[in-house]
DNA sequence: CAGTGGTCTAGACCACATC
DNA sequence: ATGTGGTCTAGACCACTGG
């Protein structure tokens, strides 16, 4: 039976160094963050099952709706799957079509759904500017590797998108690498680089197209694109990826729902 | 004691002729349906607390857990909102920051939170196309009112919209009333015509600016514009409100975050 | 059949807001 | 002090999956 020293009521236990008062954190919270750090270190793995509620009840010495509670919140944060009769699963980019689609918003107009094929350009090591720095959370100058690809739907190009990523985090990764993986990009940099996704902002704009991009894309200079922003996080809020997207729209849209 | 008759574990009881086999809906399930209906049919009204949950567990006849998951489903779905040690309340477009903004995507580059302005261009009566009778449900030809205003950021014109509503909703909608309420769109629907919004479906394109649109927003023609087509629903998925706001994306963005 | 998640209960106690 | 939502427990039973 496994150490897991549960800290029961004890206040001030949230993640980061919280100095505004007691701030009470609920059990099933505190179990979440362990269950966190589970799934961070890589003890549960991508498409593997967890244990189950009972056994981490007994684990945590907490009830089994507590344990409950904890894995309801993860589930919610898209880092757990249930399925109902088999157990709790570690969620990944490589399977499921729910997980993967979560990040492309990009449908036709008409609803048809025609899979879309990811041509990548090309891989060159760079500097980071100051911009992608500060977006990324490193020093101006640090080394970042440079990912250019086309999307084609139904054969023709509708997005070109730019690829920033920290070097560090993705050692070795080379165009060949790339074209050799079969998968989402995201299923690749999880499952050879152990960099999992999780979250992310976009920042959407209109802009005209360049020359260069407009050759990419098959359009007319000066046309107008939907520029797509996206600064991805992986665990502790930490980001990983900056991305832009320029996205032809005329038999294509930026599909979203408000809750 | 209000009648509530609770039917139990009696399957078959989904919303819509569900014809597929026994479909079996969790107790909390059809609590959360009759509640719905509470709200819907402004039993319980805009602003207002709702019941404790031991109050409704009685009513009910079930446990006060239940009744908390029921409740829990609805804050979800933003119907209602709890506030620990005060009660449980009905969710408005009038109040709350949270509610207000959650519809409203654009932010300024610098995340300065400049206040936006609305005015009012135009109210006027029309008919339904093809297009927006298929998207709001209607037959082509129903009558529809068709609203046009400019958001104004800063002073200067960000968001050129177009707002077309079933005229049958909104009957006695005029620009008079619209200049004279003070507050947001939907708070406006919400209090004067008892419309909620409560979900929506955006679609974003870019585009070129054309004469008139350009004028409006003190642009040069062919300017790239992003435009964001938006079907909002009520009750019931019940489509009652369809627009499309044109937005210079200069000193601008369409924020969105990806869960 | 056994094992998993999913639902439901009854009761205890805690945290927060208000009087 | 009282009433509200929020947490936690222990146990029973139901629904789904797979051997």
């Amino acid at each position: 039976m496994p150490a897991a020293t549960t800290l029961r009521i004890s206040p001030t236990l949230a993640a980061g160094a919280d100095n505004s008062g007691p701030a009470f954190s609920p059990l099933y919270q505190q179990i979440k963050t362990l269950m966190t750090r589970s799934l961070q270190a890589g003890v549960w793995r991508p498409g593997e099952a967890i244990p189950s509620e009972t056994e981490l009840a007994a684990r945590f010495k907490v009830s089994q709706g507590t344990v409950r509670k904890a894995i309801d919140a993860l589930a919610t944060d898209n880092l757990l799957v249930r399925r109902q009769g088999k157990g709790t699963f570690v969620a990944t980019h490589t399977e499921e079509k729910t997980s993967l689609l979560r990040f492309l918003r990009i449908r036709a107009n008409d609803g048809r759904d025609e899979p879309h094929v990811s041509r990548l350009l090309d891989v060159r090591r760079s500097k980071a500017t100051a911009d992608i720095a500060r977006l990324l959370e490193l020093k101006p100058g640090d080394p970042v590797i440079v990912l250019r690809r086309v999307l084609e739907h139904a054969g023709a190009p509708t997005v070109l998108d730019e690829i920033v990523l920290p070097a560090t985090l993705f050692k070795g990764l080379t165009k060949a690498k790339v074209d050799a993986y079969r998968g989402s990009m995201y299923s690749f940099f999880e499952t050879q680089f152990g960099v999992r996704m999780l979250r992310a902002q976009e920042k959407l704009r209109a802009i005209a197209a360049d020359a260069a991009g407009a050759r990419m894309l098959n359009v007319a200079p000066g046309t107008p694109l939907l520029a797509v922003e996206r600064v991805t996080f992986t665990y502790g809020d930490r980001p990983v990826e900056w991305r832009r997207g320029l996205c032809v729209t005329q038999h294509h849209h930026y599909f979203n729902e408000l809750g």
